[in-house]
DNA sequence: CCTATTACGCAACATGAGTTTCGTATTACT
DNA sequence: AGTAATACGAAACTCATGTTGCGTAATAGG
């Protein structure tokens, strides 16, 4: 069953990961140099290229490694566990955001992530099943506190979600600003309670 | 009045925009390169380098230029006059996204930006400039339908207005869906009439 | 008219990403 | 043991961004 010939090196793997991970940290996602962090690493440029095709590729997995696997707790009291859970989503952001020391500047590695969705497909493609996990968690999530009656019966699940991450993310991205549990709780009670004059 | 040197020549910036926007519009961000640009124009490279620092504040003022000025309107509906300014922000990330044919693909151009907002502190700050103006006509806008008496008194008026304009940037960046008007009718309703069982 | 100041074009340069080529090392299969 | 297949390292290479230096053109002010 293993493949045919020379076996690849997994302590390389590790190994470069940790320093990009490290650069990344230190300068930034501008200051992670492919020839840099060959030479720390002690392989070759063509190693690299090898395992992740582009500079972009090698920050995503850097960046994949930090994330959180986002597991979603069913407390049955919707509103505190969608705070948890955007909470948790915030967590990861703020991780990113951090990364590089540009704390007040603007969005930071997680903007340069999107930057780097946007020129390769596959990387969009992650993206885009990454959200859909979570969109399936949360909406199941939100449906069982529907049937049992926590919410609407004709409620918008999707929209309602949207609306959470969105904020979330929009705040992050475009406004650079923290985001805190207490803006999750705002946001959580905005969108449950809604805005209307309740008649 | 005038400055003391040789004058620029403002045909320079014109052309040189014009040309840039179709590079971007027939063969996306990437596509968009400087030393083309420069031939097609007649121009040498340093006189691009003298107007825009970087190929992203090029972009960036290829992609300003399309975005139209946002005028928001007051009905006295709110929810009629949000649809409306959603579709507007809308209409403006759905010609940045489909800008370089790559339809279906991912974030497209709007992704790129956010990239090149967080790669650079002025574009950032202009992208959040761009946001504060829009927060405050539609925090404005909110907050007279507020008075009036058709929305809620104890209102969060910010988390509304970054559910709504969030869930549009976080659907077109991320999961690189559409957004039509359909979609921003869903996300008004929902904002507006929240999602707990009425009381 | 003369000078300081700024814009322009041209060419050379520095830098970093990504590629190509080739020789060597390590493995599985026969 | 021999062979095919794959990984590794080293060096040279291509390409685009962005920079630098210099000669020349255009403008305001004395």
């Amino acid at each position: 069953m293993a493949p045919r010939g020379r076996p690849r090196d997994t302590q390389v793997d590790e190994r470069v990961l940790r320093i990009a991970a490290a650069l990344i940290a230190e300068r930034g996602y501008t200051g992670l140099s492919i020839d840099e962090v060959a030479e720390q690493a002690g392989v070759a440029k063509t190693t690299l290229y090898r395992r992740w095709p582009t500079r972009d590729h090698l920050a995503v997995a850097v960046v994949a490694r930090l994330q959180a696997d986002d597991e979603i707790t069913d407390t049955g009291d919707i509103r505190a566990d969608l705070v948890d859970y955007l909470e948790k989503i915030a967590a990861g952001l703020n991780r990113m955001r951090t990364a590089g020391g540009r704390e007040g500047a603007s969005a930071g590695v997680a903007g340069e992530l999107v930057g780097a969705a946007a020129r390769h497909e596959d990387i969009g493609r992650l993206a885009r099943d990454q959200y859909a996990r979570r969109n399936a968690l949360a909406l199941a999530l939100i449906e069982r506190a529907r049937l049992r009656g926590e919410l609407r019966a004709d409620l918008d699940a999707e929209a309602l979600f949207d609306q959470l991450a969105g904020a979330l993310y929009y705040r992050v991205m475009i406004t650079g600003a923290a985001v805190d549990r207490a803006y999750a709780e705002r946001l959580v009670s905005s969108a449950l309670e809604g805005s209307l004059t309740c008649p």
